[in-house]
DNA sequence: GTCTATAGTATGATAGAC
DNA sequence: GTCTATCATACTATAGAC
């Protein structure tokens, strides 16, 4: 396949990849620690090395670009879970991904879970259904922790589902509001010894 | 006093101060729907029903808006604490607490917590200080739950207070992205079920 | 005190040169 | 495919008439 072959069609060739794999990278990292509303398309230009203007090449509007931060969430999420599969008992499995949070205790503090601020600000509207999305990331983990209960066979693995996730999205809110990480630390380690405790 | 002693000076006659009433209770109401950077001044005007050049006139910027929203918040929650601190027990006040909350939960769901997700917004600028203003209204709840627990005479108020706090605005955060109501009533049942389990 | 008109600025998006 | 220049719009805030 010769250049000229390469660049025509609808598929970017290997530098247009890269570059957009950059922007979605920036986008995800920027509006976790701006927000949605106030980082600018040229905040994202600058955090990726892509000027400005090149961005509506590779996303025809803003929203896209948050589309794509979203998915690289979800994407790191599923890259977490797929880790913690390999463990053999299923409450180990929960430990480390409590262990996970409370490692991000720092980025918590200063800007809150990634996911979570992003889908309280994109809930706040109406249009585009990216709220949608946002929950939809939400819903990827409550299924999976649900699934970790299903298996150490606990009575409502969907209600417990829905209690540890939203302790953590609780403890990250305070954190964030109070800015002190030693919140993550120390809910994190009740978690874990309510893990232990007898069903 | 006449009509033109009640004009001078710097303190609002009563219209002015009724619009000036009225004007918090719109931003309160306008910047919880629809975030803070997604709020037009005239957004607020208009829920407001006053003309919106006049805003400025009571307002001089909209972080001023902001934190009157905020104060407004504050004073909704000590209204509330207020009331409960008439009942004689402290565990049935902490009841009361989590009643009133799952008794919001169709605007939870809508648009999360009122004060949970303005801080959670406002934590993402670094100018202003607004952010510690936010901090500031999550503490006052803290504490009040803290003071609840240490007359139960609990081992860790203050960890008990987090721990409660974080399950609240984890359950609505999780009930507005999901937009499901109903898992504020199964959380909330859950959480006064713990209250009365043994310490 | 009330309101209109508008200045000043920032941003999303596009046209078109290279 | 890459980048610059720029348009169109929306918003905060102010000046000043009434």
């Amino acid at each position: 396949m010769t250049d000229s072959e390469m660049s025509r069609g609808t598929r970017p060739r290997a530098k247009a990849a890269g570059k957009r794999r950059q922007l979605t990278a920036a986008a995800a990292r920027v509006l976790h620690e701006q927000g949605v509303e106030r980082t600018t398309i040229a905040d994202i230009a600058r955090a990726a090395e892509v000027p400005a203007g090149n961005v509506y090449y590779y996303f025809k509007t803003k929203d896209e670009l948050v589309e794509a931060a979203l998915a690289e969430h979800a994407g790191h999420l599923r890259e977490l879970t797929d880790e913690l599969d390999k463990l053999p008992e299923p409450r180990n499995r929960l430990k480390g991904l409590i262990t996970a949070w409370v490692s991000g205790r720092d980025t918590a503090a200063r800007y809150g879970c990634p996911t979570g601020t992003l889908a309280a600000e994109l809930d706040k509207r109406d249009e585009g259904g990216l709220d949608l999305l946002a929950g939809r990331v939400v819903r990827q983990l409550l299924d999976w922790v649900e699934r970790q209960y299903g298996e150490i066979g606990v009575a409502d693995p969907e209600g417990r589902a829905l209690t540890l996730v939203g302790a953590y999205q609780g403890m990250s809110l305070l954190s964030n509001a109070l800015r002190d990480p030693e919140i993550m630390t120390r809910e994190g380690d009740r978690l874990i010894r309510e893990l232990d405790a007898p069903a």
